[in-house]
DNA sequence: GTGGCTGCAAAATGTTTGCACGGAT
DNA sequence: ATCCGTGCAAACATTTTGCAGCCAC
């Protein structure tokens, strides 16, 4: 389908090239309403899925909060606090190899893969801590 | 909390443990159903949760279909066709030592890992050439 | 008898769709 | 002029919840 500019559209996109974390469609809606940019939640929605299409972002099933939105469609890992549920890019590097080695191992034509490290962020790894300091006094 | 043991529960577990692939709770509520076992929706969510949580099977975020429950709690990977999205198990064993090295270099407390490759399983595949083949003539 | 578990229906949540209008090409 | 994109509200799919009665302990 041939896709026309839309000033929603560009809104939408500058905002996921900004951010640093992953944001659902409500994030953004509201995000953007907050700068006084006006946009409705289904335009929001219909152009999340678009530029997921256009290979501008990615559309990532988050382990317990529904869709989040990846600032990138290049293939890289993440970390999921199972405490904060949030979720962070991991450190490391795609490996590719992975790809053919199981493109061998099982027939299927791979295209890539995500590896999803579930664990306590720092953060709430200091929280519980302290809980833990607090509970024993 | 002091969980009673329910006819509905085991029922459910039962299923789980004797199915090959990932279903979804209306998937369940049908097949009982379908058996004659009588059990509602709302107690196939209620039990899936709870199984989940006893680590006797374990609730997964499918990349386009909602939530599916896997038979096991075992850390293992998966490969999603994204032609018929279906989610199957990887041939290959966990690889432990991800999270340790990850644990190291994030500074984060891991606990384990997931590993999802996206590609086009066998089936597909066939289908798609068929379909050239096809449309070829 | 207490308190968890069930079925049912209602509610809540998250996402998609139909439609008439406005805007890009 | 065409037809894609928008806002709005309604529709929809999925999951959760409140409640009264039942059942396990």
């Amino acid at each position: 389908m041939i896709r026309k500019h839309s000033k929603q559209r560009t809104l939408v996109l500058n905002y996921m090239k900004q951010i640093t974390s992953h944001v659902s469609a409500e994030d953004v809606f509201e995000a953007l309403n907050q700068e006084g940019k006006a946009i409705s939640l289904a335009t929001v929605y219909r152009n999340l899925d678009i530029l997921s299409e256009m290979n501008e972002i990615k559309k990532i099933a988050h382990p317990v909060n529904g869709y989040v939105y990846d600032k990138t469609a290049e293939p890289h890992y993440h970390l999921h606090c199972v405490c904060c549920n949030r979720l962070f890019d991991a450190p490391n590097a795609y490996v590719k190899k992975l790809d053919t080695a199981m493109n061998e191992q099982s027939g299927w034509h791979i295209y890539s893969h995500s590896i999803l490290f579930e664990g306590v962020c720092p953060k709430c790894s200091n929280k519980a801590d302290a809980n833990d300091r607090s509970e024993r006094f």
